[in-house]
DNA sequence: TATTGTTATACTCTATAACTATA
DNA sequence: TATAGTTATAGAGTATAACAATA
């Protein structure tokens, strides 16, 4: 099979780049409970974002139920901690624990050496476009000219908005 | 929460942009088997690109035997048929109907919207950069400085390679 | 009344194993 | 012996529903 028509289709290309991420992160992540995923918690506790469980995990796009559960594993490996949050008492703060920056320090290093991997096709300034790129449109930071959006209006009412903490 | 740390990860930034990319198609592509994947059959049998149901299921990242389901799917709303391969008696060649061209012309538009939509917060030019890119990285076209890959190289031997048609 | 977090349960998706038919 | 395709089964991941505690 060449190249087939598919390559021009941008949905398979975002696909079999998000696979080849995770599939390169298996490789190199597999103590870490969640993976991928187990790594942006480490980050969101250490700096503090994650200011309640539902909220991290509507960035994270997972239900709270599965946040539940990976907490719990990242908890049992004693990589964070569950704190009462002292202004809402139903709600939970994450923090990092010593061994917490650790692992973080290691994952974010093998998973550097997973990017390098992923975007070895690019060039250095390519690569830095498309990390720009894909931020901006992963935060919605919205471009000036959004005319052309209007016919999209539907679809976006249907999504959940990123709520703020 | 004000814009957290993780904002920073790639595989943070991928991921979200694919999950809003599935997100956007279930809006608009509810009826087509296999969604934004049955779209992408519906493109290789076209174009004649999918030989066998086992190379088609590797460019599109998944098992053959959920390519045989998929198919099955498609097959029973008369999109597409399976044809015997004249060159090797064992392979299914997949064409397409005059049905599918219908449904294939309805969704191709309708993705078009989707993009639109996911790519909103980007201008003209850096829409086509980023697909340009993406593309590169996901059919892996190798770039002339590849002298930074050396370090994983061995995340790359884990990897199962595109097979040839 | 609504929301956070938890648990139990069910569902969806995907992979594994075993098989037939070809090569 | 290896491969294409199929089927049945098992597993991983995720979501739904119900609950207690709190707002």
């Amino acid at each position: 099979m060449t190249t087939p028509a598919v390559a021009a289709d941008l949905g398979w290309a975002l696909g079999a780049v998000y696979r080849g991420y995770l599939k390169a992160t298996e490789a190199v992540l597999s103590g870490l409970p969640g993976g991928p995923r187990g790594h942006q918690v480490l980050i969101a506790a250490r700096d503090g974002t994650a200011c309640s469980q539902v909220a991290l995990a509507q960035w994270l796009g997972v239900d709270r139920t599965v946040m539940t559960y990976l907490i719990d594993d990242l908890e049992r490996e004693g990589l964070v901690e569950r704190r009462p949050d002292p202004t809402d008492r139903r709600a939970r703060r994450l923090v990092i624990t010593e061994a917490g920056n650790a692992r973080l320090a290691e994952a974010t290093a093998a998973l550097g050496r997973v990017e390098d991997h992923v975007l070895a096709p690019l060039g250095e300034s390519e690569r830095e476009v498309l990390r720009d790129l894909l931020r901006k449109l992963a935060t919605r930071q919205e471009h000036e000219d959004e005319s052309a959006c209007a016919v999209v209006k539907d679809i976006a009412e249907m999504e959940d908005r990123i709520p703020p903490c």
